[in-house]
DNA sequence: TAGATACCTTATAG
DNA sequence: ACTATAAGGTATC
């Protein structure tokens, strides 16, 4: 077992590991005491784990496990491979200098008062197929039932690793989802979205569409590129945009972000996604908007 | 191009 | 108990 730790005062802006894991942008971690989404241990010090898929940079095939925990300031992570924390600033953005970043995003009373509310919330950088099956998911969804999803497809379909005497599951290669069908996806309560998921799965396996084509495209034409796929509106192609491929000025337009220029930016409201979504990313400070809107999701979610 | 509607399933409010 | 409503929307007409 290969394990370190770093003080999280070592990164600019802090870090705060369960606001990050547990605030509705990723799906594809799991805390050891199934309690999700629920009040953090008071003490502090609960573990997550996430299974990551090798890069075709690796050389190894085999899955490595991650688990990591925060306490007393201090990240502390055990993985199955060595360069654990490569993978973790990686996938959670430690390298993110999140003080220039909030400081590029507007001192309105919203933003503020969300920023103040998750320090150290930072984004995330999710592996790209499995961040678009998970925002196909999200639709008219539940923040805890979209994780419960992501989870179920692992347990079906993604391949195992053994780690410290139990078993995790990765989330699915696009070949392992599409050979899927769509009864056994409904089975798995994905609804409506189980043909979106299973057609999105097939096509990124016959190597009709990827979404990492998106990647170094301008903004919206990285937008329009991920609507190729089945279940992919403009919404969740943001999402994948600023969750998985770094866009950071994607603002996706959810139910709580259009609350919030209602309620608060009314002059960004422009009757259609494209011009409101350019009026409200530039409200928000363009480069880092996307980061303004995940703080203010998510003051609205729990506040609002 | 803009607007209306169906769609799976679950949780919560009344 | 039972119904209406909403949950990080998209596809189709």
């Amino acid at each position: 077992m290969n394990v370190g730790s770093r003080p999280v005062g070592a990164l600019d802006g802090g870090f705060d590991l369960q606001a990050t894991l547990e605030c509705g942008q990723s799906y594809l971690w799991r805390r050891a005491d199934g309690r999700m989404y629920e009040e953090p241990n008071a003490a502090g010090g609960d573990a997550w784990y996430h299974v990551a898929l090798p890069s075709t940079a690796t050389e190894t095939n085999e899955p490595e496990l991650l688990r990591v925990r925060q306490v007393d300031g201090v990240l502390e992570w055990a993985a199955s491979t060595p360069n654990a924390y490569a993978r973790l600033e990686e996938l959670l953005r430690l390298d993110d200098d999140l003080d220039a970043i909030l400081a590029a995003t507007p001192d309105d009373p919203l933003v503020e008062r969300a920023r103040d509310a998750y320090c150290g919330l930072r984004l995330v950088r999710d592996p790209p197929f499995a961040s678009l099956v998970s925002f196909i998911c999200s639709a008219q969804m539940r923040v805890a039932r979209i994780h419960e999803m992501q989870v179920s497809l692992a347990e079906r379909y993604g391949e195992t690793i053994e780690f410290d005497g139990e078993t995790h599951r990765a989330f699915p290669t696009p070949d392992r989802l599409a050979a899927a069908d769509e009864s056994a996806l409904r089975d798995l309560s994905l609804g409506y979205r189980a043909p979106y998921v299973e057609r999105t799965a097939e096509m990124v396996a016959d190597g009709e569409a990827h979404p990492e084509e998106a990647r170094g495209l301008d903004y919206e034409a990285a937008r329009e590129s991920l609507t190729r796929f089945v279940g992919v509106g403009r919404k969740v192609a943001d999402c994948v945009l600023l969750f998985s491929l770094g866009y950071l000025q994607a603002v996706p337009l959810d139910t709580w972000i259009r609350t919030a220029i209602e309620e608060h930016y009314p002059d960004c409201e422009r009757g259609s996604y494209g011009e409101t979504s350019r009026a409200i990313r530039e409200r928000f400070g363009g480069e880092y908007a996307g980061y303004a809107q995940t703080y203010v999701f998510n003051w609205l979610r729990n506040n609002g």
